[in-house]
DNA sequence: CCACTAATTGACCGGCCGGTCAGTCAGTGA
DNA sequence: TCACTGACTGACCGGCCGGTCAATTAGTGG
């Protein structure tokens, strides 16, 4: 391996925050000492505390890093999509899901963080929602979805849908009928997308 | 208060029961000591050991308690329904999202108890969401409901809308756009429901 | 009333916790 | 070459951790 045999304060740090990713995303920021931090990370503990000074700021960083990471590459996708298109919603329900899919810790990352109440990435989670909502207020006003729901709600809606299933799964994969990633998601597109499609008024079947 | 001048076992398990329910529900497992518990709780750190062995023996109690009458009165309710009814669906989503909404300590328990791979619950989970499905299935059977998903599936859906709404709800509820509970609901049940309806092959848009 | 059980207590244990600090040493610019 | 910076180490700290145990005491059946 390309292991440096002098000092370097970037691979150092990179290397710390890589275990610490890993061992707090497992088993939670309190479960993990320090001492096993640096014996995972391959430095000392004194170390750890010089670049990131306390425990809860080594925490910060590597919270920080993983939610950069997401919302560059959710933000990049949700401006580079083009004009309004119903199938743009399928689509990024889509590619919402196989992220989660590839990237399972951060969705516990994201757990950790919402049970201890952290609001640090609220303001870049709302502009992800936010663009998202655009979105399908565009689709709406351009008569392609159905007016008569809160486009916030509407993105609010897929994104439970997708991370819930995914926080849950590895308790409920041996649920009695379950299926599999891609049969959950064909169901739920199927229930989502005739859900939202503009609504007919003359095909009403019982008079409401 | 009726508070008892003399030995009573039952009632000190339950004042610990009370006071470990309600800090672990907030911090989680490992962030709380058996010394704040004692002093939560009215009691000595020797007496919770007497009564509950260890703490991992006390959160199994309160992991216990609670998920019984969770259990219960999903069951009661489950099982108290007459016949396949497409509104019957709706009204089990109204009463689970009431559930949580009235009992947001339950949706905390559970994120825990899902982070740290307990699988305690899983049978009588399991249960549950059979007894939905099969709820569900009578009403496809019935042509009240389209019958090409999976029942599971729509049983897990919406499990998920409401739980992760509630699970995210503090952190969420400022994003711009965001309804209410009720208005989220209400806009959940109407995609939820209407994506739900039979198909009609003749009134297909484009041809599919 | 007395023996017995069990609820309850407080002192105590070894161990691990996060954090500090003086000191060593490798790189670097003058 | 040499002074200086900062990456890095290991010993050490006070404190809190979960858990134990002998002793006390309040109920309870005989």
């Amino acid at each position: 391996m390309n292991e440096p045999m002098t000092r370097d304060a970037e691979h150092s740090r990179a290397r710390i925050l890589e275990a610490a990713f890993e061992l707090f995303v497992d088993r939670g920021f309190d479960a993990v000492s320090m001492r096993e931090l640096a014996a995972r990370s391959g430095v000392t503990k004194s170390l750890i505390h010089h670049h990131f000074g306390t425990k809860e700021g080594l925490w910060d960083a590597v919270k920080e890093a993983a939610f950069a990471r997401y919302y560059e590459g959710q933000r990049d996708e949700l401006e580079g999509a083009s004009g309004p298109d119903a199938e743009l919603l399928r689509k990024g329900v889509v590619r919402y899901f196989r992220f989660l899919q590839e990237n399972p810790q951060v969705v516990r990352l994201f757990t950790w963080m919402h049970l201890e109440g952290d609001v640090t990435c609220n303001e870049m989670d709302a502009e992800l929602v936010r663009l998202g909502a655009g979105r399908v207020r565009e689709a709406q006003e351009a008569g392609l979805l159905r007016s008569d729901v809160n486009p916030t709600h509407v993105v609010t809606i897929f994104i439970h849908a997708c991370s819930q299933w995914f926080e849950v799964r590895p308790q409920h994969k041996n649920w009695e009928g379950i299926g599999s990633d891609d049969e959950y998601l064909d169901d739920f597109l199927k229930i989502f997308m005739d859900g939202l499609a503009p609504r007919a008024p003359e095909t009403d079947t019982d008079g409401n």
